[in-house]
DNA sequence: AGAATTCCTATAGCAGCTATAGAGTCAAGC
DNA sequence: GCTTGACTCTATAGCTGCTATAGGAATTCT
């Protein structure tokens, strides 16, 4: 099975260019070139271009799925590291949470302050973004 | 009251390159020069800057926080955009969050595959992520 | 043969900073 | 008066994970 590019980007849901940018930083192998230098890819390619979307729409970074890929290619390894990463990467969403549930509180507190139909010099919520009482109190976590 | 930048960071806890950028950006008004060069600020602008940051602690983005800066200087109109906009972001914080704990489900299936302490060909995580049967289902929201 | 489509590389842009280079300013100590 | 050090200045590049654009070459359709 002989596919160009855009044959694999339908194939994946992955757009051309990104393909291509996956390539540029490790994440898929360099594939054969055909006469007119066009990129010929594989079912291995396919295969290989699914198992990083998969960990995408879980959210990993093209770090962590860089290192999964070098874990799969030691076959008779241990897989501890693989469960690590899994764990840690729980673990940081479960923080992502529990970081914007604290955020939203904090937003009600502040819409309560205000009904709406003031004049801006009298509306609650730019007294409260004004004030710097609780500033320091809700600090957020580094977004994801 | 004059003071430099590097006193300014330190009053509202915001790093000096971070001031020179919302300059830049538009968020904080040009301030005064020294007969050296150097920016001279006042308590003005104190204040606007902890405004900026406390909105960016509310995860706000700069557009935002340009647009209640706008409004704040309209003293007179009427502040119902200000309450939409805070509705609008609260929103956006909750499907956020919702998207999330999507995620950490997909992730805990994930998770249950394997127990760890397998030769990597057999890891069940591995094997999940490889496997595509459940690629689509669990599309995440777009990241913040 | 000519037009439409696909492909190529290289570069810049998005958000919201952070880091670096290379130079200038200013106050204190010797 | 001169050096040291802390601070400041501008300009530029980098981070993540793409997306968009320009300008060209290859292929495919009619």
């Amino acid at each position: 099975m002989n596919i160009r590019i855009g044959e694999l980007a339908r194939r994946t849901g992955c757009e051309v260019v990104t393909i291509r940018y996956y390539e540029k930083e490790g994440l898929l192998p360099r594939p054969a070139r055909s006469g007119g230098n066009f990129r010929i890819y594989g079912d291995e390619h396919v295969e290989h271009l699914q198992f990083i979307r998969h960990c995408r729409s879980l959210d990993m970074t093209l770090g962590e799925i860089r290192l999964l890929l070098r874990l799969r290619d030691r076959p008779a390894q241990d897989c501890g590291e693989v469960n690590a990463l899994l764990d840690a990467h729980i673990r940081q969403v479960e923080m992502r949470v529990e970081a914007l549930l604290q955020l939203k509180q904090h937003l009600l507190a502040l819409r309560e302050k205000c009904s709406g139909a003031r004049p801006i010099k009298a509306c609650g919520i730019l007294q409260g973004l004004t004030d710097c009482s609780c500033h320091l109190i809700g600090q957020v976590a580094s977004p994801d």
